[in-house]
DNA sequence: ACTGCCAATGTAAACGTTTCAAATGTTCAT
DNA sequence: ATGAACATTTGAAACGTTTACATTGGCAGT
């Protein structure tokens, strides 16, 4: 009774083919009460466990849905990635789990592994959404995939994303409303993340809306959260800045005890603003203000879209969902610029 | 050329058999280069992808690992699955990801899924290591399986953790030698954890070993981050604490809120410690006292250990790693108790 | 020229399902 | 009695692999 019984022993022990046992697992109505007893039992006995793989071989489908996310280690994935196996268990879909750590290269693998089985649709999240071999390979192989984050340009592929220019933009101005005019924004590299370009993009219009000149940059590299050295040259000497942007919570975070390794408090001397809305930023202090976007929500509906698409009822489309700033204790009024650091 | 074309195409085009075929995809070296490059070119012509699930049908193995957590939600966990995705990858295995929410209920159901996918090994976080039907079912169904972070104490089952009730124990001393006398355990259901129960035998333990009477529990719902309530008669009136040791750093960050939110500073007024030692417990303010485990390596590691086991080399065996003591910033001495809040 | 060997390849039988078409009853009106 | 209509059940052929075993042909040794 270690394991493996197949139906056809379950067949002989309930003293019906092979066939019957089929219909009793996959359609117990279409055969007679006492028959599904009589193969039930037969199951409970032998320990019968169906093989999907089986299945797998001879259905279409395989009931699995591939995801590919950069990381766990950033909550915001974690998160989605919660929504999405918290909605694949209640439609009985199995999750296969992949991770890129923001490497493109990486991305192309996991995804062919993932083709390789025979996954029913993916939910990725990928660098850069927009001149992806992955994008063109699963147009070509014509599988149901939906970007989850990702807000590409192109309209021919599905997504779930906040406007993500907009909520940086949303973000800079806030700051800006407080009497901040020397900001800089904090975002890991635009060749791991393309939101992270379109929110720079974002952080840009802002201040050019407000005739704030140039944007500055602090590029760091994803999973990074030693920020002290990044950071120097923004928050000391002349060029200091009051406020800064960071592109996501993570980020924000790594910024604001950056600050206060610089002697800097938060947001007495600097403000920082982040992007993303993950929990843990609510319970710290100062509570992080966010552009706070649904992140469990939006794995949960990036799985029912996709959904959709492999039964062919939609069409691959744009979700944008609304962002929400929160009110965040993490931003205040610019310190007056006629006493600078040094 | 839209996917699906099979081993039998791939011989055909290149005039050989299918035996071929699959020699050139599973062992090229039997195979002259001639004749493999001929296979490969017919490959690359036809756009075939092995099919995994017929692969699978026939041998014994899967190459596939399931992961079983009670959320992603919590970083900790979500760090040790990218400690796992990470290693498998590196192995060529595919992962199978499944959560409980922390309900008993689920984890069976969710093993029993992975089991029907006939993964070849799992790893699981339980609610409860020790008397838990998953276990039985796995031992019955003679399938290698890892614990992650569950400290069983039957020993005829694998599990890698850090020493919990240990790692209790020395936070609570930690706060014992600041001079506190007054001290609760902040942590969640024992029904859902059971490093939850153990970690609060180590604080019992400890208290009792610094003849400091008995230990006060608040316990509280996973995935609740609001403790102000729950904390209200710890942190207010005469019988308030000068510390708060919590079971896990999740929690910990919730306490810390919930003290500011109760006009209680910490360390000042409160010293609060966690356990886990979550990436992001050292970036806040104060920075947070935890007692760490590695956690993402102990993920690689679970994986590896699983590795071993499946390919029959290794024995289910008890992996206690050690944890470390944080310096942080959210355990200070204790306030003097002629001063009471009310 | 025969034998024996070896390298290269092919044949065919699994693996555990699903499902179509066909077979076997059973019931009932004629 | 006969056969139509129907409810149950079955046989058998896939699905795409892997692999034990058989076959082929070339070549060296005698």
């Amino acid at each position: 009774m270690t394991s493996k019984s197949t139906m056809r022993e379950v067949a002989g022990k309930a003293g019906v083919s092979i066939a019957t046992v089929s219909r009793v697992i996959n359609s117990p109505d279409e055969v007679p009460t006492e028959t599904v007893e009589r193969v039930r039992a037969a199951m409970r006995y032998l320990n019968y466990r169906p093989n999907i793989n089986g299945r797998r071989l001879k259905m279409a489908q395989t009931r699995s849905v591939g995801v590919l996310v950069p990381t766990m280690a950033n909550p915001v994935f974690a998160t989605s990635v919660q929504g999405i196996e918290q909605a694949a268990h209640e439609d009985g879909l199995t999750v296969l789990l992949t991770s890129s750590n923001y490497d493109p290269q990486r991305e192309l693998g996991a995804v062919s592994t993932l083709l390789n089985n025979r996954v029913d649709g993916l939910i990725l999240t990928l660098a850069n959404a927009d001149d992806n071999p992955v994008i063109d390979l699963l147009k070509a192989e014509n599988i149901p995939f939906v970007l989850l984050f990702n807000q590409p340009a192109r309209t021919d592929v599905a997504s779930i994303s906040v406007d993500n220019a907009r909520s940086a933009y949303d973000m800079t101005q806030a700051m800006i409303a407080q009497g901040h005019t020397s900001l800089a924004m904090v975002a890991g590299r635009f060749e791991s993340s393309d939101r992270s370009k379109q929110r720079f993009d974002g952080f840009g219009q802002a201040l050019s809306d407000a005739g704030l000149g140039a944007a500055r940059l602090c590029q760091v590299g994803f999973g990074e959260t030693e920020l002290f050295t990044p950071l120097k040259s923004f928050l000391t000497g002349p060029d200091a800045v009051t406020g800064l942007v960071c592109s996501t919570d993570m980020l924000a975070i790594a910024a604001i005890s950056a600050c206060r390794d610089h002697g800097l408090s938060v947001p007495g001397d600097v403000s920082v603003g982040g992007i993303d809305g993950i929990a843990v930023g609510g319970l710290i202090s100062p509570k992080l203000c966010s552009a706070i976007q649904p992140t469990q929500e939006m794995g949960q509906q990036a799985l029912a879209f996709l959904r959709g698409l492999i039964r062919g009822q939609a069409n691959p489309q744009s979700l944008i969902l609304p962002h929400q700033l929160s009110t965040g204790e993490s931003i205040g009024p610019a310190r007056h610029s006629s006493s600078p650091r040094l």
